[in-house]
DNA sequence: CCGAGATAGTACCGATCGTTCTTATCTGAC
DNA sequence: GTCAGATAAGAACGATCGGTACTATCTCGG
């Protein structure tokens, strides 16, 4: 049967459909996992659609990962903006992570889960991966600017350390707690700079 | 054809080439885009030979897992071991980690890896990969109780989220400095504690 | 020197993969 | 009302996957 009775035929819908549906169930069982047949189900998509939209898997794939980096960099912006200036702008980035951490199937970091999975390629999951990462030490670097710190960047170099190992061990380990443990590290770096 | 013509025929040193073989072909690629025919060929020997030692792939990755999370915790007891008694110990397994971020092909940690790429089953990756996280926390508790350290578990805790951020940001950003960066951190926190 | 076991090489099986194609139906602009 | 485009459903294709079967040959203990 065709287009499902009822629903617009809305073609920047279908692809955010479609985009939702494919990051949700890479998130769950991972990229090299899931086939197109299962992306097409979970969407409610027909296989013609997602290669009209986005040309392959890969292509998936990349537009999964950069809309994922995007709205994640947008969340990280939000709460810095919400935090009073100074170390609290910092502090307020890790307690965002404690709460993700604690959401029902945390696995961890999309774009650092893509890359491990693609590690024999250069493509796209490993330039959105290290791309996620600059973008992690240039906003710790502003907000340490911010906060007087003398050298920002090694600092933001080390803050970057403990956010990616406290996600990787909490997504391991399946314990949230790893949210105030990297707080607690957090504190203590900032003391010492 | 059959067995080469000049080689011994040695059951424990045909599983220990394909574990070798295994490993090697693991790390650079990941395991789910290798198939047995890729690792066969690796380790020059047969189908039949592989699942004969292992009885499948998934027997042949824990087995792979299992022999690599040996190998690693007796190289961090023996770096340990070298080390002065105190604070030099915790430090002689930094330097480890620092030399291994350096090595050619460095991929980050093989259980890591392998708990992302499997995220959705509860099989023996996950498994080994947390008891991974339980030795290092291991470790380093008793190295810091030696030191004398007020809440040695606490710091143990903090340490393996410095080792695993690390790592896992030296593979993906192809940086062996990480290790460096790392030392630094894990000295304010001893400094602290 | 002979039999049991180990091995390499290869063909093969069913399943699934990414991808393309076909068909039928619906939507929306004109 | 008509028609171009979007879509769903699913068949089909070649490739590859994990795993098995078969054959021929080698090693080694007796």
């Amino acid at each position: 049967m065709p287009v499902k009775a009822g629903e617009r035929l809305d073609p920047e819908a279908t692809r955010a459909r479609i985009l939702a549906a494919a990051s949700e169930v890479f998130r769950r069982r991972g990229i090299h996992a899931v086939g197109i047949n299962e992306v097409a189900e979970a969407a409610g998509a027909s296989k013609l659609t997602i290669y009209r939209n986005f040309g392959s898997k890969e292509g998936l794939v990349e537009a999964v990962l950069t809309d994922r980096t995007q709205r994640v960099r947008a969340w990280y912006q939000q709460a810095v903006d919400r935090a009073d200036a100074g170390r609290d702008r910092i502090l307020a980035v890790f307690d965002l992570v404690a709460a993700w951490y604690a959401e029902a199937g945390f696995r961890g970091c999309a774009m650092m889960n893509a890359a491990t999975e693609d590690r024999a390629h250069d493509g796209a999951p490993q330039r959105l991966a290290q791309e996620h990462l600059t973008f992690y030490r240039d906003l710790f670097g502003r907000l340490l600017t911010e906060a007087g710190v003398r050298d920002p960047a090694t600092t933001a170099r080390q803050l970057v350390i403990v956010l990616e190992g406290a996600t990787i061990v909490s997504a391991i380990d399946r314990n949230p707690a790893l949210g105030a443990e990297a707080r607690v590290i957090v504190e203590t770096l900032l003391d010492a700079a």
